[in-house]
DNA sequence: AATGAATGAGCTTTCATTCAT
DNA sequence: AATGAATGAAAGCTCATTCAT
């Protein structure tokens, strides 16, 4: 391979460019066919139609659909990252950090509606198509939202005797349920869940319900 | 002739009677398996086999696969009538009520998990399969805990400045998130999500975060 | 059995002249239905709805469905006996008696559509379904018609070169084809196939082109 | 590169070619087994098997057994054009125009039984299956055929008080039923009906029917 | 005489995957 | 690197027929 580079270095690169565009385009056709039918219902057929290329080179690059699903989450899990990493200053008051990095992740899910389908997918399999890629993700963000938390506790603001684990997973559930029932409460409200007030309305809703619940 | 009316009333029933076994077992092997694999990933094969009946039966009671699926929506949906009829005293105080309804929820998940499973394919799949019975559902659920919440601002206990609608989405997510995303969770955690002290202790947690946030 | 009617006549009777109804009522259904879908197309379960009879009862009185079709075409072939006793009169000259014949046969098959279906359904598959039954009814039509015709030549009024077996195709051919082609040739002609004034001018072409030819 | 480019279009060429003969290989085995067994009894098995194909090539072909099947209408009408374009010279007598038209008409039926099979199939459907294709093959054949009887009538040779529509429907009659009633006349006749003799004697007669009838 | 539940074989259609070029 | 034809296994559904009462 280092000759081939060496040898003919024009003609190849042309190739190699060529094999990861066609690579691309597989991924970002199957993220968003896989994110709307699920890894059941998603056609081989229909990725390879979208990514407008022969269904052969998707075995070629991938080896199987269910490779493929894999490298979807792999992909999609990966933006998070990125995420994380931003959101947190704890010279900032607690308060601020946490409302920060809430929402942070409220408009990262309004951002990436594949990665919230293709996460409540992988809930409802159980993680049995795609092994312990979600466990993995969810680690991640984990790690990040600990330090908010502790700092919190440790400067006097936030309760000593929450368990962070459990304020991590409501914080997931609040932002993610208004992402995965969209649609049907979409139909019960008559709203439109995307519109830039109702988003800021329900983040603002969330974050009060984090702070402070609904009792006085 | 007169002794054959008198028998056959007690044999036709004896017929009817197992009519309605067979369309009994159809229905819970369905609700079994469309909670586990969804309406797509269900095979028709596997519920005859699992209700022991011949497939040609099930079409006879149910007509489709989709006739079928939506027959088990409305079963598992109407369970929540009973549970909502229940739950409210207005003699109390509204804490104790907004607790007593929360937790009713929130054990009849535990009971449920075919209710959890259908609602988590149906949010997915967008309402597309079952038409507007989830929607439905929903709507039932508000009715009784939009008195509650009334109640609770008019008697000075909740803050006046909520919106009713998203304390009742912001309940249903932090309960049903803890079902749907159980394996995932429980994975991580490395703990018995179903034991009875996770339960009252994340039971505790979402009330507690209803009630009066994580902040102090 | 003979006793029977002895013992309890009321009671037989009775019950042997619900049978006989019951028969009736299914031999009825079965020839709209074979009629209209042929002997494949045609749905046991459909007869019986129409019947509104027990599917158990059809097979209790005719033992199978290719049973029960040839029974109905027995039935409907037997009623072009009536037909032909009463055309002929040789005492008419031959113009009269071949246009009453004609004629006979062509509001037969007016009256009688389930009859023009079956014996086209027959045709197509060859006699595979109802054995020999489709060529018997034709010899039976034949042997009138023969005597017609002979009778003609012997007196002089029709030319002594014809084949009458091919004088008897003819005519079955222009009379069965108005009615088998129907539909399509309503479509085309735009007119309503079954109007008096259609039917007349139809048999009179059949019969001048009988007679005379379309030739001066 | 180069050299590939060269050897590529061959070996397409190659591809593309079989391609084209499986087609026909499916389209010639559904026109035999639709033709035998109508667009009901025809199994989509049966075809695949005679085809020597996958079955799933046939709806990669043609979509459905449905469109299959009025692929194989519209692939058989079609041979009716090249018949009637050259059966017409108005040079020559209209005795000889007609009886070269009727005589094309019967033996194109003879080389053609999928035709009158198909026809038939589709007039007992009521053209419900392959929608206006019959009708409009019919009207195709009609307008050759109008031109030639009219000019009959013109020259004086033909009846002016004739129905062109009629004589057209009578023509199509005598020749098709020949052939759709084939089986039961044979086994009626004992006589073989694809016989040369036979063959030429059933023309004429019908030939003689049209030009003068059986009366003197 | 009459019923309705039950069956197994077979139908059309679909899908992930591989072969040959 | 890229293509399109080809496949076998399995899906949802239907049908004539029989069993048990």
């Amino acid at each position: 391979m280092e000759e081939r580079t060496k040898t003919y270095p024009a003609k190849v690169d042309g190739r190699e460019q060529r094999a990861e565009e066609s690579r691309a385009r597989i991924l970002k056709a199957a993220t968003g066919i896989f994110a709307e039918k699920g890894p059941v219902g998603a056609r081989v057929d229909d990725i390879a139609d979208v990514a407008d290329i022969n269904k052969r080179m998707l075995y070629h690059y991938f080896g199987s659909k269910e490779n493929l699903y894999e490298e979807v989450l792999r992909n999609n899990y990966s933006k998070i990252y990125t995420l994380s990493k931003n959101a947190i200053n704890l010279a900032d008051d607690p308060r601020t950090n946490v409302a920060r990095a809430i929402r942070a992740y409220f408009y990262f899910l309004v951002e990436n509606e594949a990665f919230v389908r293709l996460a409540s997918w992988e809930a409802l399999y159980g993680g049995r198509c795609a092994g312990k890629l979600y466990p993995q993700f969810f680690d991640l963000v984990e790690l990040d939202f600990d330090d908010l938390i502790k700092d919190g506790m440790e400067r006097g603001y936030i309760r000593p005797d929450i368990d962070i684990r459990h304020v991590l997973l409501s914080v997931h559930s609040l932002c993610l349920v208004y992402f995965t029932q969209r649609e049907v409460v979409q139909s019960l409200w008559q709203e439109d869940m995307f519109s830039e007030e109702m988003l800021e309305a329900s983040l603002q809703h969330i974050l009060n319900l984090i702070f402070d619940g609904i009792f006085i």
